[in-house]
RNA sequence: GGGAUCAUAGCUCAGCUGGGAGAGCAUCUGCCUUACAAGCAGAGGGUCAUAGGUUCGAGCCCUAUUGGUCCCACCA
C-alpha cells in the first residue's frame, strides 16, 4: 500500500479517473431485477439551448445525492438522463445563428432548417452530457433520452391521437397569446406579466344622433381600430339612457353599439369600456355574449393590417402615436393619465405578447386536471416542502384550456392531416390513406408543431418505453421522486401528473422534491443579460466537483433560494482537504500493520465514545435524508468528521499509535477504530462528495470494490455507550479549561506546566484515566496529577472549575490576584444565573407536573452540577483572598 | 386583488415534531504541535423585525402591524 499522498487534496487528479471507473463498471446502469426494490428518478431534461448553469448543478446534485443514497441502501437505483428539444428557445437560437451567417430561415426551408437544428442538438446534448459527468452525476447513460427521439415521438403521437379521439384535444378559433417576434402562439404559462409604466388615454366617442360624447379610457389606443362596441355596466345610472344607442368610432367612422355587460367595473376609469374582441381576452368574451364581430387589425408581426385602413403597415406602437396625435387634433383626446399596468411578455424573448384570435389546437383541461388535484389532496402525491401544494392546487383549480400548437418548425409535428379535396381533418398515425369523407387520397399535414411541454409531460413514462408495455415500465414505473425547481411546477410538474393519470392511470411519482434558485452573491437572479452567471465548470475546475456540490447543499433548506459566492466554495474545498488529510494520517499509520478487531475490553473510553457517536450520527443522518433534509444531514456529517473525529479523536489516538511497542493492543484498538469510523463517515459523505470519499475509501477499504456500491451503514444498538460519552464530555471540559487558561494568560505551548485535577467523584476518576499522555499532548502539559485534595498545589495556581472537578494550572510567575479573582467572579455570576434559572423551573409546580419526566430529571441534574461547581468557585475565591493578603 | 415566503451574530444562512441561541465567512489573540496554515487553540459578537396571545416553557404555534422578495390574477 503506497501512502505517499499529497498533503493537499487535488481533485483534478482523481475526478475523471473515478468517473471513468464507475462508468466502466456499469455502476450507474440499472436493469430490471425482481429480487430488488427499484428506486427511480427521471432527470428534468435540460434544454439543448446552451450549457448548464448553476441551477442545473444544484438540480442534478440533489438528484445524485438521492440516487447514490438509495443505491447504497440496496435499492435498484435508476436515474434516467436526457435532454429537451426546447422548441421555441432552440428555434430562436438556430435562427439567430443562421442570421449571423446571412441565411434566412424561410429561404432555407423547413427540411434544411431541421437538419441544421439536429446538428445543433448533437453539439449541445454532448456538452450537457460532459458537464453532468464532471459534476459526478451517477445517471444511467445507457438510457439517455431526448424528447424528440423515436420513442418519445411515438409517445407524443399516441397521446395526441388518444386525447383527440377522447375529445380532449380540439381545434378552435380562440383568443391566444401571440409573440410577434417568434411568430407563434403561446400557452398562458409562457406569458410573464410585467408591471410597466404606461398611460391612460381618455378618448371621446361621439354618440350617434346626439351632441353627446362617451368618454372611455384605454391603455392601448391603437386597438380602437378593431373596436366593435362600447360596454357599460348594466346598473350604471350615468349611462342608463344610452345603452342600445350607437357610438361613432373616431378616425374609423364606424358605428358601434353601446352594450351593457356585468364585466365592466363602474368604479374603474370612466365606467365605459371600448370592446375589441379580436385583441383582448375579456373583450373576446364580451363579444361572444353580444354577438359582436371580431375585427383583426394586426399582422403576425404586430403591424397593422389592411383592416386598419390608412394605418396599415405601421408598427403597433407607431400607429399608437399617430392615432393619439390625430385624436388630439380632432379634439377627441380628453386627457392623458400616467398609469402603470401589467403587460404580458413572452418568457423566452420578453417581447410584449399580443392577444389575437387564431385557429389553434387546445387540450380541454377541466376533466384531466381532476385526478391531479385529487392526488395531492389524498396524499398520493407529496410536495417537499409542503407549501408548494397550494401553488400547485391553485393553478390546477383555475386551469384553462392548454393551447398546444406552435407555429414553428422545431418540435413534434401535429399528426393532423387535411384532405386536399374537402379539407376534412384526419388525426392518425402517419399519412392517412383515404379521406373518410370524400375518398380523396391526397393530404397535407398540419404545419404546426406541439408545445415543447407536451412531450416533457410524458417524460417519466415515455423514457421507460410507453406506449409499449415494456418490462422497464412495469418495474420502474411509477418513478419515486422528482427533483425540480419551483419555477417549473406549472410548466412541467402539473402536466406530468395529469398526463400520468390520463395515460398510465397513476401519478408518475409519489414525491416532488422542490428546490429554489441559485442567485449571485448579491441575491440577484443569475442571467445572461446581467452577465452575473457563474459557470459550474469553472468552479469545478478551480475547487473540484465535491466542493461545488457541498456548497450547493450546505446551509440550504428545501425550496429556498440561495446565494452563491466563492468564499463558500473555499470553505467546502477546505473540508474536502480536511477529510483528505485525516485519511492521510490514518493511512500513514495503518500502513504495513495487521489491524484486527479488538476485544471489547481493549477499547478505551475514547474509542467507545467515537464508536457510539458515529453510530448516533448514522442514525440521525439517515433520518434527515429520508426527510429530504439534505443540508442538515450534511452539516451533521461535517461536524462529526471535523470536530469529533479530527479535532478530538485523532488527537486522542496519537499517543497510543505513537507508542505501539508499549501497548500493541491499544494501538490496534485505536487504529481499528480510526479506520472503521472513517469508513462509515466516508459512506455518509459519499452521496454529497462522491469523488474524495471514493478515492480515500479505495485506499482504506482494500477488500471492497467501491464505496458507491457499498452498504449504507445502519444504527446498531450495541455501539451506543452513554457512559463513554459522559467520560469524554468531562475530558473535553478539562482540556478546554486548561487551554482556556493558557490562552487567557498568554502562556505559549512551549511552556509546559504540571496540571492538577482535584476531584472526588470516584466514577469520574475512573474515566479520567484518559487524562494521561493524550491529555498532556492536547493541553501541552508536563503532567496531569489527579488528586482528591489541593495539597501541594501552589496558591498562585490559576484554576478552572469544571463539572465534578477543579483544574489547577500553576504558573511560575506570580499571578495577578485581582485579575484571577475577577475571572472567578465572572464564573460565579454565571453559575448564579444558571442556578436561579434551573431552580426557578424546578420550583414551578406546573413545570414539574406538566413537563416530561426526562426534562425535569435533566434540570435536576444540571442544578446539582451547578451547585457543586458553585461551591468550588466559592472555596477558590476564599483561598485567593487569603493568598492575596499574604502577598 | 389573492396567495406564498422571508425578517436570527458585521455578512450569507441553518435551526427537524416548542424544552437552555448555531455554522461558514469576517474580526481579535496565540501557535509552522511530525494528517492538514485550505491548519490548530482560544476570544468577542444576537431583547431571534414590532405588539399582543396560547403554553409550565415560544426563534419555532396563533393574531395583528411594519418592511422585503416571489408567484398568481381578464379592471379596460
Amino acid at each position: 500500500m503506497s501512502q505517499n499522498l499529497e498533503t493537499t487534496y487535488n481533485p483534478k487528479a482523481i475526478e475523471a479517473k473515478l468517473y471513468e471507473k464507475w462508468c466502466d463498471n456499469k455502476y450507474f446502469h440499472a436493469e430490471v431485477d425482481r429480487s430488488r426494490k427499484p428506486f427511480t428518478t427521471v432527470m428534468p431534461p435540460p434544454n439543448i439551448t446552451g450549457k448548464l448553469h448553476m441551477g442545473h448543478a444544484l438540480d442534478n446534485t440533489l438528484q445524485d445525492i438521492l440516487i447514490r443514497y438509495k443505491r447504497m441502501q440496496g435499492y435498484n437505483a435508476l436515474w434516467v438522463p436526457g435532454t429537451d428539444h426546447a422548441a421555441i428557445s432552440t428555434e430562436v437560437k438556430v435562427t439567430n445563428q443562421l442570421k449571423e451567417e446571412g441565411i434566412d430561415k424561410k429561404e432555407l426551408g423547413r427540411e434544411k432548417f431541421l437538419e441544421r437544428t439536429w446538428q445543433w442538438k448533437e453539439e449541445y446534448a454532448g456538452t450537457i452530457e460532459a458537464q453532468l459527468k464532471k459534476l459526478g452525476s451517477s445517471c444511467d447513460w445507457d438510457r439517455e433520452r431526448f424528447t424528440m427521439d423515436e420513442g418519445c415521438s411515438k409517445a407524443v403521437e399516441e397521446v395526441f391521437i388518444k386525447l383527440y379521439e377522447e375529445g380532449y384535444i380540439y381545434k378552435g378559433s380562440r383568443i391566444i397569446n401571440w409573440c410577434p417576434i417568434c411568430k407563434t402562439s403561446l400557452s398562458d404559462a409562457e406569458v410573464e406579466h410585467e408591471e410597466q409604466d404606461g398611460y391612460f388615454w381618455h378618448i371621446k366617442y361621439p354618440i350617434v344622433g346626439t351632441e353627446d360624447y362617451l368618454e372611455i379610457a384605454t391603455t392601448r389606443p391603437e386597438t380602437m381600430l378593431g373596436d366593435t362596441a362600447i360596454a357599460v355596466h348594466p346598473d350604471d345610472e350615468r349611462y342608463k339612457d344610452i345603452v342600445g344607442k350607437k357610438a361613432l368610432l373616431p378616425l374609423v367612422n364606424r358605428e358601434i353599439p353601446i352594450v351593457a355587460d356585468y364585466y365592466v367595473d363602474k368604479e374603474f376609469g370612466t365606467g365605459a369600456v371600448k370592446i375589441t374582441p379580436a385583441h383582448d381576452p375579456n373583450d373576446f368574451e364580451v363579444g361572444k355574449r353580444h354577438n359582436l364581430p371580431e375585427i383583426n387589425i394586426m399582422n403576425d408581426d404586430a403591424t397593422i393590417n389592411e383592416n386598419g385602413g390608412k394605418y396599415a403597415g405601421m408598427d403597433r406602437y407607431e400607429a399608437r402615436k399617430l392615432i393619439v396625435e390625430e385624436l388630439k387634433e380632432q379634439g377627441l383626446l380628453v386627457k392623458i393619465q400616467p398609469h402603470s399596468h401589467n403587460v404580458g411578455t413572452h418568457d423566452r424573448c420578453h417581447t410584449t405578447v399580443e392577444p389575437l384570435v387564431k385557429q389553434q389546437w387546445f387540450v380541454r383541461m377541466e376533466e384531466l386536471a381532476k385526478p391531479a388535484v385529487e392526488a395531492v389532496k389524498n396524499g398520493d402525491l407529496k410536495f417537499v416542502p409542503e407549501r408548494f401544494d397550494k401553488i400547485y392546487l391553485h393553478w390546477l383549480e383555475n386551469i384553462r384550456d392548454w393551447c398546444i400548437s406552435r407555429q414553428i418548425w422545431w418540435g413534434h409535428r401535429i399528426p393532423a392531416y387535411y384532405c386536399d379535396e374537402c379539407g376534412e381533418v384526419v388525426v392518425s398515425r402517419g399519412m392517412p390513406e383515404k379521406c373518410p369523407k370524400c375518398g380523396c387520397t391526397h393530404f397535407t399535414q398540419d404545419e404546426d408543431t406541439l408545445d415543447t411541454w407536451f412531450s416533457s409531460a410524458l417524460w417519466p413514462f415515455s423514457t421507460l418505453g410507453w406506449p409499449e408495455k415494456t418490462e422497464d415500465l412495469d418495474y420502474f414505473y411509477p418513478t419515486d421522486v422528482l427533483v425540480t425547481g419551483y419555477d417549473i411546477i406549472f410548466f412541467w410538474v402539473i402536466r406530468m401528473v395529469f398526463s400520468g393519470y390520463a395515460h398510465t392511470g397513476k401519478s408518475p411519482f409519489h414525491t416532488v422534491f422542490i428546490h429554489g434558485l441559485v442567485r449571485d452573491s448579491q441575491g440577484r437572479k443569475m442571467s445572461k443579460s446581467l452577465g452575473n452567471g457563474i459557470d459550474p465548470l469553472e468552479i469545478i475546475d478551480q475547487y473540484g466537483a465535491d466542493a461545488l456540490r457541498m456548497t450547493l447543499i450546505t446551509g440550504n433548506a428545501p425550496g429556498n433560494d440561495m446565494r452563491f459566492y466563492h468564499e463558500r466554495v473555499e470553505a467546502s474545498r477546505n473540508f474536502a482537504n480536511k477529510v483528505w488529510n485525516a485519511s492521510r494520517f490514518i493511512l500513514m499509520n495503518v500502513d504495513g500493520k495487521e489491524i484486527t478487531r479488538p476485544g471489547d475490553e481493549e477499547f478505551n473510553p475514547a474509542d467507545r465514545w467515537l464508536l457510539s457517536r458515529c453510530n448516533t450520527v448514522v442514525k440521525e443522518v439517515t433520518e434527515n435524508m429520508d426527510k429530504f433534509e439534505l443540508g442538515i444531514a450534511l452539516s451533521k456529517v461535517y461536524d462529526f468528521i471535523w470536530d469529533e473525529f479530527c479535532d478530538w479523536y485523532i488527537e486522542l489516538s496519537k499517543y497510543r499509535i505513537y507508542h505501539a511497542e508499549e501497548n500493541p493492543a491499544g494501538a490496534n484498538a485505536a487504529l481499528w477504530t480510526l479506520r472503521e469510523v472513517l469508513k462509515n463517515a466516508l459512506k455518509l459523505l459519499h452521496p454529497y462528495m462522491p469523488f474524495v470519499s471514493e478515492e480515500i475509501y479505495s485506499k482504506v477499504a482494500l477488500e471492497e470494490e467501491s464505496l458507491m456500491m457499498s452498504k449504507w451503514p445502519v444504527y446498531e444498538e450495541g455501539w451506543a455507550d452513554p457512559k463513554a460519552e459522559e467520560i469524554l464530555s468531562h475530558y473535553q471540559e478539562i482540556i478546554r479549561g486548561v487551554r482556556n487558561v493558557r490562552s487567557e494568560m498568554n502562556v505559549p505551548n512551549s511552556r509546559k506546566a504540571t496540571i492538577y485535577v482535584v476531584c472526588e467523584d470516584g466514577n469520574l476518576r475512573d474515566g479520567l484515566a484518559l487524562l494521561g499522555e493524550p491529555a498532556k499532548m492536547m493541553a501541552a502539559a508536563n503532567d496531569f496529577v489527579l488528586q482528591s485534595n489541593k495539597s501541594g498545589i501552589a496558591d498562585n495556581a490559576v484554576s478552572v472549575v469544571v463539572p465534578d472537578a477543579i483544574v489547577y494550572v500553576p504558573l511560575e510567575e506570580l499571578i495577578d490576584f485581582a485579575q484571577e479573582t475577577e475571572r472567578l467572579k465572572k464564573e460565579e455570576a454565571r453559575l448564579k444565573k444558571e442556578i436561579a434559572r434551573a431552580s426557578g423551573m424546578l420550583n414551578n409546580e406546573k413545570f414539574v407536573s406538566k413537563a416530561p419526566e426526562s426534562k425535569v430529571k435533566e434540570e435536576r441534574e444540571k442544578l446539582e452540577t451547578y451547585k457543586q461547581m458553585m461551591e468550588q468557585v466559592k472555596e477558590r475565591l476564599k483561598g485567593l483572598e487569603t493568598a492575596g493578603k499574604q502577598a
